[in-house]
DNA sequence: CAATCGTGGCT
DNA sequence: TAGCCAAGATT
């Protein structure tokens, strides 16, 4: 790729960063930990959203000794309502990796921080670039789109494979006096200014480097087919009390969805099924009383699935045994225990 | 490679 | 309202 305007636009973005680039805490450290937790917590979670986690996070965990051997439990109530939980454990699992076997000192090249769980392509040339000032490419979204509209490249941004050419293209372009202002600098132009819909041109430090500028092709790049239909599940879900008027959750399994986050018992409503009959068995539970039959309704929207949630409130007596994955507890108790939005939902209307 | 994995804001 | 979108990684 030859691209004639390379010096200026190199020179523009980068100047245009340091003098616009936001107050982000982030950006007040060169802590390549604290760098690395930022970077995992911005993963499809806008900069808003993660403030706050970010601050208490590192409050709370300092140092990466202090993250590598934190209860699971704590972490994940860390971690709660940021959604996408397993980039908690993963982090988790890469800091102690850099704990035990790098002498706490998160590798400085690409090979190595790679190995790391939890760091990909995007994050490994992040905090290389961002902390280490190596020359590396870290290509997300936002860069995708600022640079297929200043190339004009058409290639299908939503194909894994696209995303070589665009490493590609940065490998060539980033400045390697200040490659963590370039890589940051893209990202900042693709938040405010080259935005997917009505991008603000006139205000684009590139502006004049730009292809689909000149040829008023904004609105039509970057390239992106896929689309995700969502499924439907329903749930009859049990608010369930014992004598001692604690509630039974259980812990949700290791993999998957929502992993290791706690939650009231609930029964997927299939046809001719009994969702009581199921909840007993499976629970070793005995609805004594109907409380509430209609405790709450309402409807949850992951990425890929919608739950739909019909929620009653009982009272309970064990008539045989509970699963090892759970347990009655008082509300203090459940308090402490880390739940997913939709179950805090719930929570929030027990009085 | 395509599907999975959360949540909240915006249009 | 319903879809789209955001500083992606894993399987």
């Amino acid at each position: 790729m030859n691209y004639k305007y390379k010096e200026q636009f190199r020179q523009n973005l980068v100047e245009w960063f340091q003098r616009e680039k936001r107050d982000l805490p982030w950006r007040r450290t060169s802590d390549p930990y604290k760098i690395w937790v930022s970077e995992v917590m911005l993963q499809q979670t806008r900069v808003d959203t993660v403030i706050p986690y970010y601050n208490r996070f590192l409050e709370k965990y300092p140092t990466l000794e202090s993250l590598a051997y934190a209860p699971q439990e704590e972490l994940l109530k860390m971690w709660e309502g940021l959604g996408y939980y397993s980039r908690a454990r993963n982090l988790q699992a890469g800091v102690k990796e850099v704990v035990e076997k790098y002498n706490s000192v998160v590798p400085d090249n690409r090979h190595d921080i790679s190995k790391l769980k939890g760091v990909g392509p995007y994050t490994a040339g992040a905090v290389l670039s961002i902390a280490y000032k190596k020359p590396e490419h870290a290509v997300d979204g936002n860069v995708m789109r600022v640079l297929s509209r200043v190339l004009h490249i058409e290639e299908d941004i939503a194909l894994p494979k696209t995303k070589k050419v665009f490493e590609e293209v940065v490998e060539m372009l980033i400045d390697h006096e200040h490659p963590g202002d370039f890589n940051q600098g893209l990202m900042d132009l693709g938040a405010m200014i080259c935005t997917p819909t009505s991008p603000k041109c006139l205000l684009c430090p590139v502006r004049d480097y730009c292809i689909a500028f000149h040829e008023g092709d904004m609105d039509k790049l970057p390239i992106k087919t896929k689309k995700t239909k969502t499924k439907k599940v329903q749930y009859k879900v049990y608010v369930a009390i014992n004598s001692d008027d604690h509630y039974l959750l259980e812990k949700r399994p290791s993999e998957g969805l929502l992993a290791d986050m706690w939650q009231f018992p609930m029964i997927e409503i299939k046809d001719d099924m009994n969702s009581e009959e199921q909840f007993t068995t499976h629970y070793g539970s005995r609805i004594k009383k109907v409380l509430n039959n209609t405790l709450l309704s309402f409807k949850h929207i992951f990425s890929h699935l919608t739950w739909e949630m019909e929620c009653s409130l009982v009272k309970v007596e064990l008539i045989s045994e509970i699963p090892s994955n759970a347990g009655f507890y008082s509300k203090d108790e459940i308090k402490k225990l880390p739940m997913s939005v939709p179950m805090q939902k719930i929570v929030n209307v027990l009085n």
